[in-house]
DNA sequence: GCGGAAATGAAAATCATTTTCATTTGTGAT
DNA sequence: ATCACAAATGAAAATGATTTTCATTTCCGC
């Protein structure tokens, strides 16, 4: 078994609580610390074990791991200049968790994103 | 461009509505069919694109494709089996639509998912 | 039939992720 | 300090899904 590399979870915490594996390394690597993939790798799995993070997946397929408890939030992308506004989404919160209920799921998660032209495009 | 190959949708269609690229491809071989694994991608691609099959990912990242009503709708899915049930997403998009105005953005669409744990699992 | 556009598929390329394995580091006992 | 051993590390290879390339085949309109 293997630890988390604590730099690992410093650095995602850093990125704002939400990314790639692949982006966690080339975060480190550009700030000049010494880490290999796959102990990058490592470390998010051993953290996701713990329940210390959160495993979702991108569109194409990528995983992004995500700080559990983090009061998390869902965005609004412009699709034309990639604009992107942090949103809260307290009705989608409430909404996920009743429909997840009346269906019997438990563990639940959601996500959400909201797309379209900004008012400059 | 390419048009979708209708043995590919078939075969998606026997296999409950519901599969992966190569679940398709390996279903077709046992089948005795003979077409090339990049049919079978280039196939389902289009089939998305005319908004006929859905994509979704299992917990591994693979991309499975699942016929769909074209109402436009919402889905609650299992982490582990991967049980999907279609949500109706009222709230939702009233939501997107009031979240949008309020910052100025047009042309609005937007994606949601929800994942938990099914009863069974 | 002829010619070009679309479809096909084998093989190579890509990319994230996992595995292997040899090396390094940390720790506890002596 | 030193020895022994477990845990951590990372480079490189392996894996597996997906995409790209490109040469060939099939289809259709003339």
């Amino acid at each position: 078994m293997s630890r988390s590399n604590p730099r690992v979870l410093s650095t995602l915490e850093r990125a704002g609580g939400f990314a790639s594996a692949q982006e966690i390394y080339r975060l480190m690597q550009r700030e000049g610390q010494s880490i290999g993939l796959t102990t990058v790798y490592r470390s998010l799995q051993s953290l996701v074990n713990d329940k210390i993070v959160d495993v979702l997946r991108r569109d194409d397929g990528e995983a992004i791991y995500r700080l559990c408890g983090d009061a998390h939030h869902h965005h609004l992308v412009c699709k034309s200049c990639g604009e992107t506004v942090e949103i809260e989404g307290g009705a989608i919160e409430k909404w996920a968790r009743v429909v997840a209920e009346e269906h019997g799921f438990r563990e639940v998660g959601h996500t959400a994103e909201i797309f379209g032209l900004c008012s400059k495009c």
